[in-house]
DNA sequence: TCTGGGGTCCTGATTCAT
DNA sequence: TCTGATGAATCAGGACCC
């Protein structure tokens, strides 16, 4: 989707159509653009840049703080368009996924890329950019050259001599420091690199430079997947002034933790570990995280973890930036849930046996027969086995 | 000049069990 | 009993993505 967060707030608001407009909050505040509009990138303005910097740029832009639950609302619909071409999508966020046409119904990829364009259009009133190619990382970089409303087609056997041209940056996974390091070896361009040994890359970047050597040629073997489970859940709070008390903290770091474990339940997983993360003025960053010995989703535990982190973390007299809370190694409910059992029936065991103890063996029959004598009568469905 | 919040994956160091 | 080798987990940091 182009310029995403945005274009849904000028569909929902016709009046700001045309103007700059730029989500992200606050112009005065610590945060950044998550999206700017066409008109406001005619300024300079673009995501990830620091909003005082963008008011500087675009003093009179519309600054809109983002409404996450609405965005969240149209990709869902957006989805739903795309998953009736296909059950094999892969969201890579709100605004963008992999779709697997192979063998479709409705055609082949640029069919049904035209076909989408239009749905999209005429359906949400929003404008999407499409790559269609024979592999993900070609798909990727195809959808992203002509934006906004772009259709580019790489046919089977171009993937490389497409990707040639394009400078370094434009590779999924080569970020600002891998596009520093390249253009100290005087590589620039996807085609330089080709000419780079694998062996020289694999010995600079490790197993990463592997798959830059391959993804320089085009090739990127990784299938569309449906249907991920997240590994992690966290919240982090960046400070409108940095806080140098404990107590400031503490009061964060609690809605922090029933925001995550929140999270958790309704996602249906439990947390196996807790990451908390500290950031000081300077931007100074750590973290410290801990293995459960029992996976959990609530939010006492969680808080209890992080505070017991917090100590360890804490720099008396440093001023902190920003704290946050991960739950990691998730494990699905179903496990936990499991485990509750387990431990039900231990607890049901030792109450047993402290009954029998007390009041001898006859004392339990009697009790488990009243128990059972109700469900035996009224149970529609026979007992679950497990 | 200032740098959010949501994530994934990789690497190197350390720890622990065998 | 001590020692070292080996490999798996765990932890912390960092690059990168949207």
């Amino acid at each position: 989707m182009d310029a995403f967060y945005a274009a849904v707030e000028v569909h929902d608001n016709p009046a700001l159509r045309g103007r700059p407009v730029i989500v992200g909050g606050d112009p005065d505040g610590r945060g950044v653009v998550s999206a700017a509009s066409y008109e406001a990138r005619t300024f300079g303005v673009h995501s990830a840049m620091p909003l005082r910097t963008a008011a500087r740029l675009c003093p009179h832009g519309v600054f809109l703080p983002g409404r996450f639950e609405r965005y969240a609302q149209v990709s869902r619909q957006v989805m739903a368009v795309f998953e009736s071409y296909t059950p094999l999508v892969e969201p890579i966020s709100l605004d963008e996924a992999f779709l697997d046409v192979t063998g479709a119904p409705a055609g082949d990829g640029p069919t049904i890329a035209r076909l989408l364009k239009d749905r999209v259009r005429d359906e949400i009133g929003l404008v999407v950019s499409v790559g269609v190619a024979t592999n993900k990382l070609v798909a990727k970089v195809a959808s992203d050259l002509r934006k906004p409303d772009g259709l580019v087609i790489v046919p089977p056997g171009e993937e490389a001599a497409f990707l040639a041209p394009l400078p370094v940056s434009r590779l999924w996974g080569v970020g600002p420091r891998a596009r520093q390091a390249l253009a100290d070896y005087g590589v620039t361009t996807i085609g330089q690199l080709t000419s780079v040994p694998a062996d020289t890359l694999r010995r600079r970047f490790g197993r990463h430079g592997l798959d830059l050597a391959q993804r320089a040629r085009g090739v990127d073997p990784s299938p569309v997947i449906s249907g991920h489970a997240p590994k992690s859940i966290g919240h982090e709070h960046t400070f409108d002034a940095d806080v140098t008390d404990r107590s400031g903290l503490q009061g964060t770091l609690l809605w922090l933790a029933e925001s995550v474990a929140g999270r958790l339940r309704r996602h249906g997983v439990a947390a196996g570990g807790v990451q908390l993360k500290l950031r000081y003025e300077g931007f100074e960053t750590l973290t410290r995280q801990v293995t459960l010995s029992q996976p959990t989703t609530d939010a006492d535990v969680l808080l209890a973890e992080a505070n017991r982190l917090l100590d360890r973390a804490l720099q008396r007299g440093r001023a902190v930036r920003l704290i946050g809370i991960t739950a990691i190694s998730l494990a699905s409910a179903r496990q936990l849930t499991l485990f509750e059992d387990g431990q039900r029936i231990q607890r049901l065991a030792e109450a047993t046996d402290a009954v029998k103890d007390r009041f001898g063996e006859r004392a339990i029959t009697r009790a488990r027969l009243l128990r059972e004598a109700p469900r035996r009568r009224f149970s529609e469905r026979p007992p679950d086995r497990e």
